[in-house]
DNA sequence: ACGGTCCACTAATTCGAATTAGCAACGCTC
DNA sequence: GAGCGTTGCTAATTCGAATTAGTGGACCGT
């Protein structure tokens, strides 16, 4: 900005007012114009950690993200959340929640809003996600709706096997439980599909044993639903005919699939466009995101 | 750092030195006692942005990633990259390089390295990524010696048929080239795969008929591999009988098919581990990424 | 001609940490 | 006991931009 300032014949504080068009500050057309001359002359751009130390917060949103969110809507998340804040002159980063705490991150960055999709959401109502988490417990409503629909009223949810899968697995789990009485579900059993492929056979045929009045299954994501589709085939059970199954998030890979996979879409781009708002402080209600929709392939 | 000298009774010069532990300078036990637990007792932490504005540049390693690396072996470099940063202090952020240029995110968080997976790729040897594009060489080298070694000469490329993908997926189609004289491929059509079900289908089916020499396929990635997978089934192509394929990433998509994919397993951790140590400037030498592995499945 | 009001701009300070220069006090040597 | 080096600390400056408090000059009215 010094150079910026000396290149036009005026101080800094000149240069900061032009280009930061200062509100209570008159400014000649003259300088403004030879000052801005200069900047792009110069190649002037502003120096984001000197301007963060100044604002308090850097002009970066961090998106914290749990390793459980993968391929399907998280992309598009993310790409509205990117979209807009970059409209506003904000630049999002992305952190994989993996074991580490955030907090020395936080303190690296000094970010002007994190988007937490990652660890507890018990107070999901206040939480800056543009709508995400709150949204899940709709969407999970329709998934279940598309059971209820088509004749299943004894469903099981099936979430990741994995240990380090539960905090956001559980959460799934709740809302399913949550949405199952109102839609007419009466009965929603828990079933847990490791990744390994042997041991999900061997999972999901102990299961299916136990529990002979389940004619669904509900998966946690479209992942998921891949992993009991390959059980049952290996286990010789026909789908939807033994067992009906729906995924969660319209991967690429369900539709691969023969039959391909029913799942839910979600209008995951509006719902980042909507946290990005939040984040900035601005008004988000002119952004509604779509209603989750259900694909239907075939195996629900 | 003011708050935590007033506490202790000396300067922040020395409350400085002390965190810092400062060579040059002496500072007895007893003053370096008091600063440490008045630092403790406040709970300070350093002001990663103030920090920054002195040092010439944050402790963030910056990971442009281009929207192609999805699932598989990203998740383990960006583990290890972040693993690696964080024993020496520094944090990784990731971008997902979605149309928008990088520069202004490097000037708003001016980070320590930026280590680049998206974009070009044409001075790899220099590129701080851990050896990763140059390592991907033997990676395709070994997916076609696997073709190779199981009989196959003319051999197929498929990669994704989305424009967008264009640069990385360019940059593995020109290591095949160069791989495949090598390990005894004599032919190597280009095969490219819409997303679409339907048009995967189509363009698969016309590249047979046009081709009707090659014996295998060789996919970009897993992704690309499946989608090749159910157009064959749609074709009523038996695989391998009619057509080999093998994948590349080994995630965990492939091992759900029937039968399940052939792929390539790379280290990624290791070498997210070397692009953390070159990026801070430090000796990578001594992490030295195992080779890829064939994992045998049954399409191959 | 003098007081007042704008206009257009500059000087100085701030954010939080790191670093360089420097300054007392003390001990040692000759 | 004068000179010199070491120890243990502090003061002052720096990084780059934003902001608050001015300041000199033109212009106006009476």
């Amino acid at each position: 900005m010094r150079d910026v300032a000396a290149a036009s014949g005026v101080s800094p504080s000149t240069v900061s007012f032009v280009l930061n068009d200062a509100p209570h500050q008159t400014i000649s057309a003259a300088t403004r114009e030879r000052v801005l001359r200069a900047a792009d002359e110069l190649g002037y751009v502003p120096h984001g950690v000197a301007r963060a130390l100044r604002e308090g917060s850097s002009r970066i949103v961090l998106l914290n993200l749990d390793p459980l969110f993968r391929g399907g809507s998280i992309d598009g998340y993310t790409r509205g959340l990117d979209d807009e804040l970059g409209r506003h002159g904000h630049v999002l980063l992305v952190r994989r929640a993996g074991g580490s705490p955030l907090e020395p991150v936080v303190d690296a960055v000094v970010p002007r809003a994190v988007v937490n999709l990652a660890g507890i959401y018990d107070e999901w109502e206040s939480a800056a996600d543009g709508g995400w988490v709150n949204g899940l417990g709709a969407h999970t409503r329709s998934q279940l709706t598309h059971l209820q629909e088509t004749g299943h009223v004894v469903v099981a949810f099936a979430l990741p096997g994995d240990v380090e899968a539960a905090p956001f697995a559980q959460v799934r789990l709740r809302l399913a439980r949550a949405a199952a009485a109102s839609v007419g579900i009466v009965q929603l059993e828990v079933l847990p599909v490791p990744r390994d492929v042997e041991s999900a056979r061997a999972g999901v045929g102990e299961f299916l044993a136990m529990h002979p009045e389940v004619t669904a299954v509900a998966a946690f994501d479209d992942v998921v639903a891949l992993r009991v589709l390959a059980a049952l085939r290996a286990l010789g059970k026909q789908v939807p005919g033994d067992l009906a199954v729906i995924g969660f998030d319209a991967t690429e890979h369900g539709a691969y699939w023969d039959p391909p996979l029913t799942s839910v879409r979600v209008d995951a781009e509006a719902f980042g466009r909507r946290a990005a708002r939040q984040a900035l402080g601005l008004d988000a209600s002119d952004v509604v995101p779509g209603p989750a929709t259900v694909v239907a392939g075939g195996t629900a």
